[in-house]
DNA sequence: CCCTGTTCGCGAACAATGTACGCGATGCCC
DNA sequence: GGGCATCGCGTACATTGTTCGCGAACAGGG
């Protein structure tokens, strides 16, 4: 077996034999901290244990390997969400959870990582996957658009979050400044013409929050997928 | 400067001193014979050195790091885009062209992720996105929008080769075998009933490549976002 | 033609990492 | 209280990216 899930491994106590010291709930948590205080390169074997005040070598009883851990850490962040009450709108309300998401990714920089490198099929992701399908349980579309629109928004979402914090643990500032460094080479060079005339356009909808400018988005695009009637 | 980029430093020969055995085009090759071979995590400095019979001190005569030889190999693999002729049809033309950076993907799995860790603003990179708004020069939208529609449109196509393999180096047969395993356990588990009632539906569009759909699901979005007329 | 300034090649070393091994400690059940 | 399955975890190993430092290689000037 080269692929496996700890999703497919459910944490069962011994019945027999010395009882466990710690749970994966607390080696998540510890993680989490980690990777709230520090990063997600923090996050090594050796710091969550100590962490904790063991070994790193005392994890592999929880964990087959580091990877399980960041998929724990994932859907432990991921089970922070809650549904948008209903408003009566359940495309606005559709567009409120994905703002709600990004917030969590916003907030917790790692998770976007970890989320892009892994498939996030636990308990908790599910849930999320649930929630939007049960949004547009009422349109007529069949299941398989529906799934497409959940991909689609969840990757414009990922996209839309990177582009905020492409680096991963960088200072914004500087990344900022080289990012515009690099537009002014583009531009200088003449060889991207209409790019050139895109970012020498007035912004259109200028003091848009971040925020609003995804709602926009992911309502065109939602018009688009489902459309209304 | 915690944050810098390649693409700002660019390759100049010393005009004294002893010259240099190698190039920058060179190593990039190397690193793409690796990653094409054995896979991203392959790319190791003495691997690509060895490839190249030296010494893997002598790449950081070339590189500063291992992530800006994770650049030139991204906007190297970027540069293999052709923009699909022009049909009169440029909503066709833009889908088409997105479909072939996806199949650009396809063939080099490791492209995905080194794409998704750090922003493409190489040459070749910004090529594609100045391609992307020379398409959509005609269309009366500002360019704001434009730049949202050249966002959302890479992120899907990410999204969608991300989709389609998932791990990073795993055998897709394993890898779709885990997965089936977690969607049976999770509808088994009645949790999710609106998740088993979509993967109940019979498909819609049964037999439909994957790039059909995806071509079908891009020109969906075009249509919110760049409405005709 | 050799000297000098400067750059390049790269062996060796270093700090960190994820993980395997093995053994002693621990606690439940009979 | 003995048996034994399980846990804790010190230790060790293979690999990684990267730095140091020195000898070699070239260009130009005297």
């Amino acid at each position: 077996m080269t692929y496996r899930s700890i999703w497919l491994e459910p944490e069962e106590p011994a019945r027999t034999g010395r009882p466990a010291e710690w749970s994966r709930a607390q080696i998540t948590a510890a993680a989490l901290a980690v990777a709230d205080a520090d990063g997600l390169a923090a996050v090594t074997m050796r710091r969550v244990a100590a962490g904790l005040g063991t070994g790193a070598a005392s994890l592999y009883r929880y964990v087959a390997t580091r990877d399980d851990l960041l998929d724990l850490m994932a859907d432990e962040a991921l089970g922070a969400f809650t549904p948008t009450p209903d408003s009566g709108d359940w495309r606005a309300d559709l567009v409120a959870d994905h703002i709600q998401v990004l917030r969590m990714l916003r907030a917790r920089p790692w998770l976007l990582d970890v989320v892009r490198s892994r498939p996030a099929a636990g308990p908790n992701g599910t849930l999320v996957v649930e929630n939007t399908l049960a949004r547009m349980a009422g349109h007529p579309a069949p299941g398989t658009r529906k799934m497409e629109v959940v991909g689609t928004l969840f990757g414009m979402i990922q996209t839309y979050a990177a582009a905020e914090r492409p680096g991963g643990g960088i200072l914004d500032d500087d990344f900022l400044a080289v990012q515009i460094q690099l537009m002014q080479q583009a531009v200088a060079s003449g060889r991207y013409p209409n790019l050139a005339a895109v970012l020498a356009e007035p912004p259109t909808h200028a003091g848009e929050s971040p925020d609003d400018q995804l709602a926009r988005v992911l309502r065109l695009v939602l018009a688009g997928m489902l459309p209304e009637t």
